[in-house]
DNA sequence: ATGGTAGCCGCGCTA
């Protein structure tokens, strides 16, 4: 069973992407997040002509996520019931019996801001509310952007990006808390390259110095971390034409 | 040196 999560930065440019994408790497669940459509203007025809199921929740211009699934998505939440918001980040469903939690957490701006304390109570609230999902279903997944580099080995260069923003230890703490749950960084679980990361700024050749951070993540529950015989970090998509500045994250997970 | 690039019903904002 293969998990996955992708911030496309506008689903309505990265569909061609996205389902080539899908018919090379026959994924089971993904989660999206970034897509900045509307519901009525989802590609749903086109996701499910791909042979999947897809559930969503998205606005115009910015945030969205949608979760796309083999088998068809149940007990579908939108949005955190402890922290009502406008902002479309937050999704839930049941897969096959697996609870997937698809994420995609405030960035913050800059540590201080208003959208920075926005983000810490985002997270707060999502802490609370994964534990309650947690509780009633063991095996879960909560997977997307985070906007956090959990540990200095996820930032290109540490010096320059300690305690700014993604990388502070409030940020980094509420990481931790929710791995206090229960929860694994699937990415961590086996050996990884050294400067492995999931984004690059558009900006400054970023990419092409691979001046990245590693802030989208696949977490798992004890149960499905057991069962993790692979994760990984799908880098060549950042390599295309007219790439989403985030590349997707995967976690294989034995069944 | 506080830049730069991408996306969006934008005429700046968010990332």
């Amino acid at each position: 069973m293969k998990l996955a999560a992708w911030n496309v930065n506008s689903l309505k440019v990265r569909l061609p992407q996205l389902l080539e994408w899908l018919a090379a790497q026959q994924a089971d669940v993904v989660c999206l997040q970034e897509t900045k459509l509307e519901d009525h203007n989802f590609p749903q025809q086109e996701i499910e002509a791909a042979g999947y199921q897809v559930v969503f929740s998205g606005q115009k211009t910015y945030n969205g996520v949608a979760l796309l699934a083999r088998e068809t998505p149940v007990d579908v939440v939108y949005g955190n019931p402890h922290f009502p918001d406008p902002q479309k980040r937050l999704l839930a469903a049941t897969v096959n019996g697996m609870r997937v939690v698809c994420a995609y957490i405030p960035n913050g701006q800059s540590v201080g801001s208003e959208k920075y304390a926005y983000k810490l109570a985002w997270l707060t609230a999502l802490e609370a509310w994964v534990g309650e999902q947690l509780a009633a279903s063991p095996q879960l997944a909560l997977a997307g952007d985070f906007n956090i580099a959990p540990d200095d080995r996820d930032v290109h260069n540490p010096a320059a990006w300690a305690g700014q923003i993604l990388c502070s230890e409030p940020e980094r703490e509420a990481f931790q808390r929710l791995l206090g749950l229960g929860l694994k960084d699937s990415f961590r679980l086996f050996e990884q390259p050294e400067k492995s990361f999931s984004w690059w700024d558009y900006r400054m050749l970023g990419f092409q110095k691979n001046q990245g951070l590693r802030i989208d993540h696949i977490l798992l529950s004890a149960p499905l971390a057991e069962r993790c015989v692979a994760a990984g970090i799908e880098r060549d998509m950042r390599k295309r034409e007219r790439p989403s500045d985030h590349a997707p994250v995967t976690a294989l997970i034995a069944v």
